[in-house]
DNA sequence: ACTAGTTGTCTAGTTCATTAGACAAATCGA
DNA sequence: TCGATTTGTCTAATGAACTAGACAACTAGT
């Protein structure tokens, strides 16, 4: 698009309306159990017509967080975003404490690999030295949280994937190499859209939002342990500093 | 939709396309100058139609990230996203030195307000509580760089919004007010899409994603003093902790 | 000069997104 | 019971998004 004006921008009225709905109520602008305005009132308010309301209605009612009654009105079911933590000591399963009811870390595969610039920077290596890449996925309560990718420098940690398998924990790991302490040094967030297999994995409709974390955790004396990227649906978390 | 899957999910191929392909120079896996893929390969890759790709390139080539040659290739042409510190201490025009030129805050309009429960939370108010509300855009070398609103209660900075006019600096108004030091209390992340007001202050294309802050500044006392919601383009800008 | 590889432009057809209007079906209070 | 309000369903028309194929224009190396 050279020069027409694209007002549209590639991302469809019937999602826009859908992603503003569910942000009032997961900021709390709307309660659980709340009647939606109506749809002709929401028509008007997002300058569309009914139908492409009713469509960004039916996405939320299929994500459970509304419902619709005939005659009686759309209410509010779900609510609340997870928050997540980022502080000195972030440790996965004590951030959600209290938040959900099971926590459950899944790992989907490892291998080694040569590290890319940015993983050789972060760890503090040369580029192209060895190091250990482990994939994993967390949910909460069945929903899947957060698609992570870690890397290790390999010297170091040769045999970590076989731990986090054995121990599940990445605390526990660490503490297996005698690291009993470790903090996080850095943490660059950012955000985009999700690439398909974030999509299926994450168990999201296509062109979800994803908070996208890069973290790096270190020993006490500030020696780089491992440098992870996160992946949250930005409809279900949000992260606090 | 209820039973058909919606496999598209509201989002443009051609916008995927074009924000994969911009993540990956901003990331870093294309440097400056390197030359992209070919049209039939890309297409390929995101397994579209070579015109679909065109359309994602001739997109970032507007925003100045591309350059097609014809009979040559497309090149990257500029890169490198601003990062916006936060800590403890989180001064605006600091955090930016030396990443830009020239930054500048322009003040949009402010006015009295009762404060939403939501604010009155944040500043530690009852619902309702007078609050002043102050609307703020800030840009780096002439690109916006974020979209700000900030409330205080009106009891302890009756004036704020005409102090703001007249001295441009937030430290500089709180100094005047007494307040020679203060810090990050708390600070939330999410992200969403930008809606047209945004989009167009902010000058993106419609559809683009907003990494949006809730901060509370506070005295050394652990008193707050301000609540803003800051709204950065994500493709502008990462935000550090 | 030729050739292979690449971007630029055109035409055409299909599916998705959005608008428009009409009416049915359910709910609720008067 | 009636009438106003609200969600559910259907048909139709328009424009955007995407695919498909063909060929022109330009570049670089032989």
């Amino acid at each position: 698009m050279t020069d027409p004006k694209d007002v549209l921008g590639g991302v469809a009225l019937w999602r826009r309306i859908a992603d503003a709905i569910r942000l009032d109520i997961i900021g709390g602008k709307l309660a659980s159990g709340d009647r939606l305005p109506t749809e002709a009132v929401l028509a008007e308010r997002f300058s569309a017509n009914r139908h492409t309301v009713r469509r960004a209605l039916a996405v939320l009612a299929d994500e459970g967080v509304v419902g619709a009654e005939q005659g009686r009105g759309t209410f509010v079911r779900s609510a609340k975003r997870l928050s997540y933590p980022i502080g000195k000591r972030t440790r996965f399963s004590e951030n959600l404490a209290g938040q959900a009811q099971t926590l459950t870390s899944r790992h989907l595969s490892d291998r080694l690999e040569n590290a890319s610039a940015a993983v050789a920077q972060a760890l503090g290596l040369k580029a192209g030295a060895k190091v250990v890449r482990v994939e994993g996925l967390s949910s909460a309560d069945g929903r899947p949280l957060s698609r992570a990718t870690t890397w290790l420098d390999y010297r170091k940690f040769p045999d970590f994937a076989a731990r986090v398998v054995a121990l599940h924990s990445t605390t526990a790991v660490f503490a297996s190499y005698g690291i009993d302490d470790y903090v996080r040094a850095s943490t660059r967030i950012s955000a985009r859209h999700a690439d398909a297999e974030e999509t299926q994995l994450l168990g999201l409709s296509a062109g979800a939002i994803l908070l996208v974390s890069e973290a790096i955790d270190a020993r006490l004396d500030g020696s780089p342990i491992s440098y992870a990227l996160s992946r949250f649906p930005a409809e279900r978390m949000e992260l606090v500093v």
